[in-house]
DNA sequence: CAGTGAGCGAGCTTCCGCTTGACTT
């Protein structure tokens, strides 16, 4: 008979702590909430706002077991998290395993430390409804959005959407971060920098001039009165400056700064983080909290002592400056701050090591430098070159983390980090090198990457740390926006160049402005939240949420009573939904009208249709049936011109007959592709599917007859399930539907390989450890 | 990475926030 039942979210957290309380407690896990509204229904009743839950299938199990078990406890204790998710479900657990006041209480403890924990024993609480309320009021909140939202769209736009609080908000910056791109007009300015010599060592000193040209005239006219302009150091100022350490993880910053410096989607970063903790060697990985506990602290000090002295130890506390923050654990940490490294996948030892030498960094003293800025006066001239540098005079935390931020402007800028300036006096006069005036041209604000977005999101109170990842993963499955790269814009820039009295120009072609793995609106994307924004303009505010949460707030203190706030909602909500519903647009959301085809004289328009977007020849009024056809993917209905759009009806088109069959060129999922007796061969791009010939249709077609012949290389008689094939990547080994890759020298006898040098390749690859992804390399110039 | 290839016709889709396995590939 078990004395004391502790409940708590997690099961790692689970196992740690039954370890400090002995054998009369047994402590369980609840995984997260046990109870919901129901999955396919709306189940909030709209007259008084009661919500019907239900325990979902797969909790039953876990719901059973924890019933016997608080059956059989004197004592249970709630212990799940000191914040609102949290309050409710022991809230939820108190009704579902039908416990009494008498024998329930309520801790909480902050760190899991066997004194915290003692201490949380020794100090229980009665489950505070209040903040069960605002609980319930987010999450009624949130499903009446969500299911009378999406429902919408199905019938405006297209079936299966969504929209919602979070999600639709964060498509929102994308499409409207898309349209400043759209609208952003480069503008060119001449960048003058110098190189002068100083004294008769001729020391090299590199200056900007502190101010720009707007044409290549006034930069000319400026270089050739550099010509006979005298040069002389007016001024020499040295200050100190001094540089603070970052605070320690978060969820947000966690994953942003896994994606700038290990190249981890943010879903990667909590899957591997997920792992270190599960593993103990890290805190929890799902926080808005930067607190470091005393513990941690002590074990800093310590570390920093012993690796580089007690002159870099500086103990600091953090405090959130997030809206809406919970701070319901600690910051992401090592358990143990004397472990620098671990084992494990390289990615988790990478992962582990930056969460390392953050939390270290952030007890670290400041780092010191100085920075000495030089003004060169020019003869006759109101501006002045500028010459700076900067040295480090005590690397305090720099010494194991710098923080990396997101897409700084002008990176050509050289980093006056490190430099140092040669040996100079005011008064002293220069001879100029030489000095250049450069093009250069501002650049659109950038797009969203996954942390980049997490990270305004999170600015903005929107979303928990437990919800980033799944978000984004959200907003791409609905098509709502696409990761993708966006190729630069090639640019031809201009070069001025003074040498002695000899001015030369040069002209470069460069490429500016390319993005990785940049979020890119889709046309339902940008169709969905130019009708949302319409018609629901106050959920799509980016103040919704921080404006609900304070009503939640008041909730959670007692100050007002939740279903009013629900009914306050819902009176304003319900009506923009009926009027929505009601509402006819005469013709389809997004649709656009692109003008008469000419060899039917009907309408031609571009929608969001049954699968995506599409041109439509004709209207469902007239008596023919409308014809119609997707637009390709680097098309957008935004853009789409009508002779575009009638392009893409000529495809499929039979151009003739090969071996009594015919030949008919199409266009499918995989782009263009030639059918010929039931055989499908893409077109390569280097060929026009609108004109290729019957001619180059039938080669492509008896290419790849080829191919497929000389694709087997081997079978074996011992399985049917192995096979040695030729890929457009050379012979590679497919077994039981799965390929692996031939290792180095085997491609050449692959025909000859026995059924054990195969198999031996089969388990060694499946031995190994998770593919590492290839480090992203910033310290490279362009 | 390894080879793929369309077009509704009924019924279904959907939210956010807590937590991990148990499934298939």
């Amino acid at each position: 008979m078990q004395k004391n039942l502790v409940i708590v979210e997690s099961p790692a957290k689970a196992k740690t702590i039954e370890k400090f309380l002995g054998e009369d407690y047994k402590v369980l896990s609840s995984y997260g909430h046990i109870r919901d509204l129901k999955k396919k229904e709306f189940s909030i009743d709209t007259a008084d706002f009661t919500p019907e839950y239900e325990i979902p299938a797969e909790k039953v199990k876990l719901v059973n077991e924890l019933k016997s078990q608080a059956q059989k406890a004197e004592t249970v204790w709630l212990a799940s998290d000191e914040d609102r998710e949290g309050e409710a479900i022991s809230w939820h657990l108190s009704e579902v395993l039908g416990l009494t006041p008498e024998n329930t209480k309520r801790i909480v403890f902050h760190e899991i430390t066997k004194p915290a924990i003692l201490k949380a024993i020794e100090t229980p609480r009665k489950i505070d409804l209040n903040l069960v309320n605002a609980q319930q009021a987010r999450r009624v909140l949130d499903r009446i959005v969500g299911f009378k939202l999406s429902p919408i769209l199905w019938k405006k736009v297209k079936p299966a959407l969504s929209a919602g609080r979070v999600q639709s908000v964060a498509v929102r910056l994308i499409v409207e971060r898309e349209r400043e791109i759209q609208q952003f007009k480069s503008e060119e300015s001449y960048k003058v920098t110098a190189i002068f010599y100083a004294g008769e060592d001729k020391n090299e000193i590199k200056a900007e001039l502190n101010r720009r040209f707007k044409t290549e005239e006034e930069a000319r006219m400026f270089l050739e009165y550099c010509k006979t302009a005298q040069f002389r150091i007016e001024d020499i100022a040295t200050k100190p400056q001094k540089r603070t350490p970052a605070a320690p993880f978060t969820t947000s910053t966690l994953q942003q700064e896994a994606a700038h410096k290990l190249g981890f989607t943010v879903a990667q970063t909590m899957m591997v983080a997920q792992k270190l903790y599960e593993s103990g060697k890290i805190t929890y990985m799902r926080t808005d909290s930067v607190n470091l506990s005393a513990l941690c602290l002590n074990a800093c000090k310590e570390a920093i002592k012993e690796m580089t002295g007690e002159r870099y130890v500086k103990i600091r506390q953090y405090h959130t400056k997030t809206k809406g923050a919970q701070e319901a654990h600690e910051a992401i940490r090592p358990t143990y701050m004397n472990q620098q490294e671990i084992e494990g996948t390289s990615q988790e030892r990478r992962l582990y090591d930056l969460i390392w030498k953050r939390t270290i960094a952030s007890q670290m003293a400041d780092a010191e430098l100085e920075k000495t800025v030089a003004t060169i006066n020019i003869s006759g001239q109101d501006a002045v070159f500028v010459s700076t540098g900067e040295v480090i005079k005590f690397d305090g935390f720099l010494k194991v983390y710098h923080e990396t931020f997101d897409d700084e402007p002008d990176t050509d800028n050289e980093s006056d980090a490190g430099r140092l300036l040669p040996p100079m006096s005011v008064g002293q006069q220069l001879t100029g090198k030489e000095i250049q005036a450069i093009q250069r041209f501002t650049q659109h604000p950038p797009r969203y990457n996954e942390a980049s977005l997490v990270k305004k999101l999170e600015e903005l109170g929107i979303g928990r740390p437990s919800t980033y990842a799944p978000t984004i993963s959200t907003i791409q499955q609905r098509e709502y926006v696409t990761k993708a790269d966006k190729p630069g814009e090639e640019k031809e820039m201009q070069t001025l160049v003074l040498k002695g009295n000899k001015l030369t120009k040069k002209t470069k072609k460069t490429v500016v402005g390319t993005e990785r793995g940049k979020l890119i609106p889709t046309d339902i994307g940008t169709v969905v939240n130019d009708f949302l924004l319409q018609y629901f303009p106050e959920i799509m505010d980016y103040n919704f949420t921080a404006e609900v949460e304070k009503k939640f707030d008041d909730i959670a203190e007692g100050k007002t009573m939740w279903k009013n706030v629900m009914q306050d909602f819902y009176k304003d909500f319900e009506p923009m939904v009926e009027k929505t519903l009601k509402e006819k647009t005469g013709h389809k959301v997004g649709e656009r009208i692109l003008g008469t085809d000419p060899a039917s004289g009907k309408t031609v328009s571009v929608k969001i249709g049954r699968f995506g977007p599409v041109v439509q020849v004709g209207t469902v009024e007239d008596e023919e049936k409308p014809k119609f056809a997707q637009i390709r993917k680097d098309q957008s209905i935004e853009t789409i011109t009508l002779e575009e759009a009638l392009e893409l009806f000529k495809l499929p088109r039979t151009i003739g007959t090969f071996e009594g069959d015919n030949v008919v060129i199409g266009t499918g999922r995989f782009g263009p592709y030639v059918l010929n007796n039931k055989q499908y061969v893409s077109i390569p791009s280097d060929l026009d599917p609108l004109t290729i010939s019957l001619e180059e249709a039938t080669r492509l077609i008896l290419n790849k007859r080829q191919e497929q012949e000389e694709r087997h290389l081997k079978s074996f008689t011992e399985t049917p399930d192995l096979e040695v094939l030729n890929g457009r990547y050379g012979p590679y080994i497919s077994y039981k539907g799965k390929n692996y890759r031939l290792p180095k020298g085997y491609a050449e006898k692959a025909r000859e390989l026995t059924y054990e040098e195969c198999m031996a390749v089969i388990t060694e690859e499946k031995d190994k450890p998770a593919k590492t992804t290839r480090k992203r390399n910033y310290s490279a110039k362009k």
